[in-house]
DNA sequence: AAAACTATGGCAGTAGTGTTGACATATTTT
DNA sequence: AAAATATGTCAACACTACTGCCATAGTTTT
């Protein structure tokens, strides 16, 4: 019966495929942060500190309410992070031009060079399970994998990571 | 360049595709366990509840030990979790039949029935995004994850999860 | 110029999830 | 009988997140 389901519309989606889905998700997202989390804890830092030096790095001069919005936390749990770094001498403040009040973000040189050695890690491994796969494949996880994030945003958040 | 670069090898990576690749992870697991965050809510849960509950529920009977592996927590961690929702009626403990000193986890009635209301809501938007994106981006999706588990556990987990 | 709004920052308190290490009990294996 | 295993528990700690409240500086509106 099932194999006549799937035969007729190889996109009926049967409940084991979706859970196969979501199983991959949750091993795949609890083995790819192993790397950066082994890295952070010599400097005393957490993902949260990672996230932020991410999106720093990507957006130079970003400002303390885009870097909100992305990471969907709140100001108090960036503050933390945000200060720690600061105070670490990863990323330094710097008062918006455009507005006196928006504190723009950087890395410093410090800053930049942790980013790297945890992005060569993860990119590594990306670099490998997408060679494994082949070029085919790196478009469906793409395609899949924009389709899971909220509707609304993704025309933005897809824009953005596709800028540069 | 870069175009040079793409067209003589499509698998030559650049840099942004890594970084694409990996913020796409971001934004979809952000958005992802936001639907499952706001019902666990509701009964004073958090997403290490709903672990706990999905993998007891693809596997009745999974001992201790077992989801200790697939979680990659410590005792105490998951301890915390299960006695919360053994308390709140929602797992029950078996003593093993093999191993007495095992103890088999089962869902109840209640536990089944949470389970199932956020594998519905997980389930909609898995669905959703495979629809969209069509059966071949599928098998790439699941083929880059895969790439993306531990190689040393892929095997396991590959037929842990392909085994229904 | 005054009032209202905005961007940021800080404080106090709380919760969820994770960690380590030590110890206890029941049971199985050697 | 001794050793090993599966589980549970206690205490203590760290990271990340939350809420609510308040403050300051700067911008926009009236």
């Amino acid at each position: 019966m099932t194999d006549l389901k799937s035969l007729a519309n190889p996109l009926f989606l049967r409940e084991d495929e979706l859970r196969q889905a979501i199983e991959l998700l949750f091993y795949a997202y609890r083995d790819f942060t192993r790397g950066p989390d082994e890295i952070l804890e010599r400097y005393g830092f957490g993902r949260a500190h990672h996230r932020a030096l991410h999106f720093i790095s990507g957006n130079p001069g970003i400002t303390v309410a885009e870097l909100l919005a992305i990471l969907r936390i709140t100001k108090q749990s960036l503050s933390r992070v945000l200060s720690a770094l600061i105070e670490g001498g990863f990323v330094r403040q710097q008062q918006g031009t455009r507005d006196r009040r928006q504190r723009q973000l950087f890395l410093t040189d410090q800053g930049k060079h942790l980013e790297r050695q945890i992005a060569t890690v993860q990119q590594a491994k990306v670099a490998e399970a997408y060679r494994e796969a082949g070029a085919e494949a790196v478009a469906g996880y793409r395609k899949v994998l924009s389709g899971l994030i909220d509707a609304q945003e993704r025309p933005a958040i897809l824009r953005a990571i596709q800028r540069r």
